[in-house]
DNA sequence: AAAGTAATCGACCACATTGGTCAATTAAAG
DNA sequence: CTTTAATTGACCAATGTGGTCGATTACTTT
């Protein structure tokens, strides 16, 4: 099958679940969306679960790949890490923002038709990987008598608030003219605060 | 009207608006909860907008009354003050779930039936109450050189963070038993080692 | 060229659900 | 006893659903 049709159904389908959710979501609206018709969605995927399910997979697989390939595990500074990490996540919701919302609606799903496969799945992901990215930083680039565990969600939850912050502001904007240069200035600042706060 | 027919007809679409948005939300799921007849919804809402809109003003009414009633705009320690809107808010959670439920859904709500009238309200909320409450701050306490507005970011991103975490972990526990103390207590925790980074 | 096979179409289906109506019944008030 | 208000639920046209299937087209293989 050639390539550029699969890609068109594959981004229907995504904006489709990604729009409107699991069960709003219309098989309809796909093939009209990439033009396809109804049979070849349904010869290709037996029903719309599978679609979804195959979609899940799909987007993991390429979103999370990418992420841990990235990511630098011998950086021993955990505030360089957090802030390579978000650096990460705006890169990949640049170049993917179809898959990016699709597995964020998914991971809020709560269709009974496709919860239990979705748990399964997001245990392995979420219990793998996510321990490993806090694990062998250096805390003695810490002041004395700080609480580290706390100091760290605090950062992370900074970098969280500023990236939600700024992800909404892009959405206002065209596309082609966006600073990327000068947000990542600003969230170094947010960093350079913390690290006078939290550092020694 | 008997208040308690009242209150199940607004219980039982504060629900299933929460619960599902406006559009999916089903006025037939609405009169089977509140165990009235499909005429009588209609007879007092004349349509499934009127009622959404009405359910909105109610407790946009309520919940924003009894949050700035209870606000006491002479504390200028802007922590003591963050402190205490988070503690109202919790307070608001835990007295009028449903109504918080709905109040969040609407605000995401991107309905076309819907969307401009709720714009107009939100302009008038927004607007009027949230500069207010960071005014007139006693912005002394700071270290010197400290990038104040930054800070008070950090720290509102921080008691977000920290009530959603508290927010999904009570989702988990049986109502009756939640240690309300100890979330405060914990909450002070973050607040204290802000406060010893920020303040002099 | 014929035969076979895989890709593709779109009309069609049975079914569910929707927001809303209205003539009729019951209850309350004057 | 009459008037008025509250309340019912069967009914409606409309829309949309996920999925099927026999027919058609396009491509290979013989």
């Amino acid at each position: 099958m050639e390539t550029e049709k699969q890609e068109r159904i594959i981004n229907a389908a995504l904006k489709e679940f990604a729009q409107k959710g699991y069960e709003k979501a219309s098989t309809n609206e796909i093939v009209k969306e990439a033009r396809i018709s109804k049979g070849l969605l349904f010869h290709y995927f037996k029903t719309k679960k599978d679609l979804f399910l195959f979609l899940y997979d799909f987007c993991i697989e390429i979103l999370l790949n990418e992420f841990f390939r990235k990511i630098d595990v011998m950086e021993k500074d955990i505030l360089i890490r957090l802030r390579q990490m978000t650096l990460l996540k705006f890169d990949l919701i640049r170049k993917h923002p179809e898959m990016f919302d699709f597995l964020m609606v998914a991971y809020g799903e709560d269709s009974d038709d496709i919860k239990k496969e979705l748990d399964e799945r997001n245990k392995g992901h979420i219990a793998t990987g996510f321990k490993m990215l806090f694990a062998e930083f250096d805390a003695s680039k810490f002041r004395e008598g700080m609480d580290i565990p706390k100091a760290i969600e605090v950062i992370s939850w900074t970098l969280e608030g500023f990236s939600k912050k700024q992800q909404e502001k892009i959405k206002l904007v065209p596309l082609n003219k966006i600073d990327y240069e000068s947000i990542l200035a600003e969230m170094d600042l947010y960093l350079e605060l913390l690290k006078k706060c939290f550092y020694r």
